[in-house]
DNA sequence: AGCTACCAAGCAAGCGCTTGGTCTGTAAAG
DNA sequence: CTTTACAGACCAAGCGCTTGCTTGGTAGCT
């Protein structure tokens, strides 16, 4: 990968380190709060200098957004290409996901959450697109469990509660407490296919 | 001057058409994006008499999410002391909570949910602690039903995880399709005490 | 008389973005 | 081995516009 995530091993190009320093203020302030005064700061230029690299400041917004998107699908492709049974697969995707959200690409998933409005209609549509493979592969995995009568609710719902689940937790979840992360990812797994005993 | 529905709980004064208002707008465009001009067109007056009701607009924002603590907690409340089983009181206050989400007061909670970062400190806590009754009530039924077994996962954690599926139905759950409000707080209910076979 | 609710006008600050120009490194042309 | 050419990265200055908010005043109700 020629340009590789920005949170989650930057390349040192500035475009690069323009995006995370990004990613990073968005997360902290939000879009509208974060000036490209603010960003151009963070890196050490003029404000006048991040127009050489990026078009508009919404143009940067989308770029963090496309890149979390590419680098997490692939992650959630490699959890899933690793595991054979469905339920093995779905623990992978959770753990995958709960990886993206509250651990090393966090700033950038939070983001893309909380700033998805400030996108034109037209980028939003682009980046949904983009979610669409990354969406997939849940559906895949529930699908089969589903099928498997391991769970009898619908699973396009059972995806929507999992996705509420997993992004809020970047609101609670303390890295550095005694409940680790494939703790959360077993609990949220037992609500779908319920708790062993 | 778009005239927007009145939020359950918000009287019809110029101040609560003025905050049904706001909490419209809040909804649709976020706080930064809106514009004290944009909230006074929508009820037919100039910008600058905005300010006759409010010290700032960050006020109008920590007065929305303050009437509707004040009225779902209320809610709350009558919901949990109109059931006598835990499990009755659990149904009871996800329906009450999808009730306030979805429904008669979606605009408000889903402003407090995506907006919170745009109060000052003093004021994030003043509604933090306005909020923990609220809490409170779901932690007491949460813990009856985990002492008697019906679910092994931490209570704490429980609601965490409850939290992000009612906080994100607003972004799927349409109130027209075949999937009723009960419906869904029932399901919502099976990942917590399994489903019933 | 005093209060609430509002208007009309506008200010100071901050915003995204543009402009014209200066470096520096690379590399082909002479 | 110079010389010339050129592109990428950046700066300094600032333009035009929008923003939250202020001010001084007015109409109507009690």
């Amino acid at each position: 990968m020629a340009e590789s995530l920005a949170i989650n091993g930057i390349d040192d190009a500035p475009r690069g380190r323009l995006l995370s320093a990004a990613a990073h203020l968005f997360r902290d302030k939000g879009f509208d709060r974060t000036t490209v005064r603010d960003i151009a700061a963070s890196v050490g230029i003029q404000s006048g200098s991040i127009f050489h690299h990026f078009k508009t400041k919404e143009d940067i917004l989308y770029a963090v957004m496309e890149e979390v998107i590419h680098f997490n699908t692939a992650r959630l492709r490699d959890a899933v290409a690793a595991e054979s049974s469905a339920q093995g697969q779905l623990r992978a995707l959770i753990r995958a996901e709960l990886q993206s959200i509250v651990g090393d690409t966090a700033e950038a998933m939070t983001v893309m959450v909380t700033e998805w409005r400030c996108l034109s209609e037209e980028k939003q549509h682009k980046a949904l697109e983009l979610r669409s493979i990354y969406e997939q592969l849940w559906l895949d995995a529930l699908q089969a469990l589903h099928e498997q009568g391991a769970f009898k609710t619908d699973p396009f719902i059972m995806r929507r509660l999992l996705t509420g689940m997993t992004g809020w937790a970047p609101n609670w979840f303390d890295r550095d407490g005694s409940l680790t992360l494939d703790n959360l990812a077993d609990i949220m797994l037992a609500r779908v296919v319920g708790e062993n005993p």
